[in-house]
DNA sequence: GCCAACGTTGGC
DNA sequence: GCCAACGTTGGC
């Protein structure tokens, strides 16, 4: 299984409304970014990623999980853009702040600190359980 | 609200 | 295929 971690911006799109969701899940379209489009593809079936709010509150507040992989992207009118769909799992307990990251040294290379832009974007296994840890869970 | 970083677009 | 211009993101 691979670990993710998913960005948005409260205002947009917000792990409350992701929660009422429930086991529908919502459709994480509106990515305009390679990258992040890649990473998408990649994902399968019951991987695993963090919810990160990003502006308001800068801080990873639930853990998600994929649960239909890469297809087209209902919000774009360019084939060349597709999605997941991913559903809540349960929120942390503690949430981790940008802030914490930052200050763990062992999470210096999380792509979260080095690409800040990046709004979908891969963690590793390593990252994945320091951050569980931090968060409570 | 500002601005730096960076991805994308389009002209050449 | 390069690179300048432009738009957007996101931390501060």
């Amino acid at each position: 299984m691979a670990f993710w971690l998913f960005k948005s911006e409260p205002d947009t799109w917000s792990w409350d409304q992701q929660v009422a969701k429930g086991e529908d899940g919502e459709e994480w379209g509106g990515v305009r970014n390679y990258l992040a489009r890649n990473n998408m593809r990649a994902m399968k079936v019951g991987d695993r990623g963090f919810f990160y709010h990003s502006n308001i509150g800068k801080q990873i507040v639930g853990i998600v999980e994929v649960c239909r992989e890469s297809e087209p992207d209902s919000t774009a009118d360019d084939p060349r853009w597709d999605c997941v769909m991913i559903k809540a799992v349960q929120p942390v307990p503690e949430p981790v702040t940008l802030e914490d990251v930052k200050g763990a040294p062992e999470l210096a290379d999380m792509v979260l600190v080095k690409n800040s832009r990046m709004s979908v974007q891969p963690v590793t296994e390593r990252e994945w359980a320091i951050v569980c840890k931090m968060a409570g869970l």
